[in-house]
DNA sequence: CGTTGCATTAGTACGGTGTACGTGCAGACT
DNA sequence: AGTCTGCACGTACACCGTACTAATGCAACG
């Protein structure tokens, strides 16, 4: 006859594991998931590796396996640790909900700008107990709103979607800017401009290389651009509510 | 004496640099990039390596080098495969600004819905020439809008974050709604349903986890909504041109 | 106060990655 | 015919995630 399988299986999602701890172990997952994010602000996401957490903390690189399945998880766990500094001080929400909204929006962009590598990895994560906080928030900015629970629901995607767009290509924009531009690019994009395809973006830029990578860069980091994008989505959404 | 290092230095960007041809090669950089694409889009991004695309053209590794300084460069290429896709034939592209920008949004959402894996590494992509077409056609889009090429400008990359933050979030639930979902899961956020914690998403779906995670899926996938948050964008940016 | 059991730590090893470097072949030009 | 060099690619190295196994040391029990 055969032994069955245990029937208690370990739980597979890190968020129904409880820590361990039986025996006071020498670390911690919130330690650990610091680490890495320190790692992660300091160098990007790519400097992020098992060996580097573990030699950070002075810990066996296998060491790391025992408070964490794999690597995924350990990002998963990063990733809610961003989330939460989405989430929006509960006495500081307003009421109204236009402000509230504007308000989650933009501390939603500052932790990410705060965290760039988050944006490069934003397909690879999952949802934790702060991207559900995240979610009821959102939801309680929402509330005094005249919207069906469908409508709310879409138009909380729509801000989000709106604000992890903006972050991204901000944050790339950054990148490029901080990296400078050798004259190599500039030498690439004279030669488009020059190459009459592009007739629109000649006129805007007036034709010279150098002088439209400034004028761009002035365009992208002007003050105000993402609270400026922000209100044409809440004009759109009021505008909705209004013509009911 | 010492003799001075050439002058003439290889271009650092692979968009100034002639694909290699003086004696015919036996590869092209459009064939690489096929394979890259055609392994990504079956296979996810990351079983994209330089062994796999060589194997897949029958070349040795190493050989993907004389075509490409590195892995990244051919990323590149590969998002500038997608940019292509994401343009509207010339004659197809209304002369109506509004229905010109739909268009052009809503082909952007098929190719990066097309191409799951550019979602995942956005944040790596650098512009290409049809990243440059990609933005002098929205200009187009915009020719005829009385608007000034500062509210352009800004108009266009709202569009662009919202139709990428959207294509983003789309894969993803998809992803998780094809993978299921595990009791763990079910199990994890019942729990922090019944946790009370949150009570506007309990009321939203009925304190009920599974059936909650049917009513999301059901309004994600819902027909349409990529379109209705995108007139809600619209709509906003039509109040600002009717306002000013 | 041993001694035993298991929570916790960690080393080793394997199969993968990107790519620096060097070599060798063969087509084209003199 | 001889030389140059465009092109192809094998080898080797440092890094990665992690399966497996062994060592360590604390806590509780007899």
């Amino acid at each position: 006859m055969y032994e069955m399988a245990s029937d208690v299986q370990e739980p597979s999602m890190i968020w129904l594991r409880e820590e361990p701890g039986a025996r006071s172990p020498s670390h911690t997952r919130a330690e650990i998931v610091a680490a890495a994010l320190a790692i992660a602000d300091a160098e990007g996401f790519d400097a992020v590796s098992m060996r580097r957490v573990a030699q950070r903390l002075g810990a066996g690189t296998m060491t790391l396996y025992y408070y964490v399945r794999n690597k995924d998880e350990l990002i998963t766990l990063m990733f809610d640790e961003v989330m939460g500094e989405v989430l929006v001080p509960a006495q500081e929400l307003s009421g109204e909900w236009r402000e509230a909204l504007g308000q989650i929006a933009t501390r939603t962009r500052d932790a990410f700008k705060h965290h760039r590598w988050s944006l490069d990895r934003l397909g690879d994560g999952r949802p934790g107990p702060n991207g559900i906080r995240h979610f009821e928030q959102s939801l309680q900015a929402l509330a005094a709103a005249p919207l069906s629970d469908t409508e709310k629901f879409e138009l909380i995607g729509l801000i989000d979607d709106y604000v992890f767009g903006f972050a991204l290509r901000e944050a790339q924009e950054l990148d490029e800017h901080r990296r400078g531009w050798p004259p190599q690019v500039v030498e690439f994009l004279q030669r488009e401009l020059d190459s009459g395809d592009y007739p629109l973006i000649s006129g805007f830029l007036g034709g010279d290389a150098a002088g439209g990578i400034d004028r761009v860069a002035e365009l992208i980091f002007s003050e105000g651009r993402f609270e400026r994008g922000l209100e044409r989505v809440l004009d759109g959404i009021e505008g909705m509510i209004v013509h009911k």
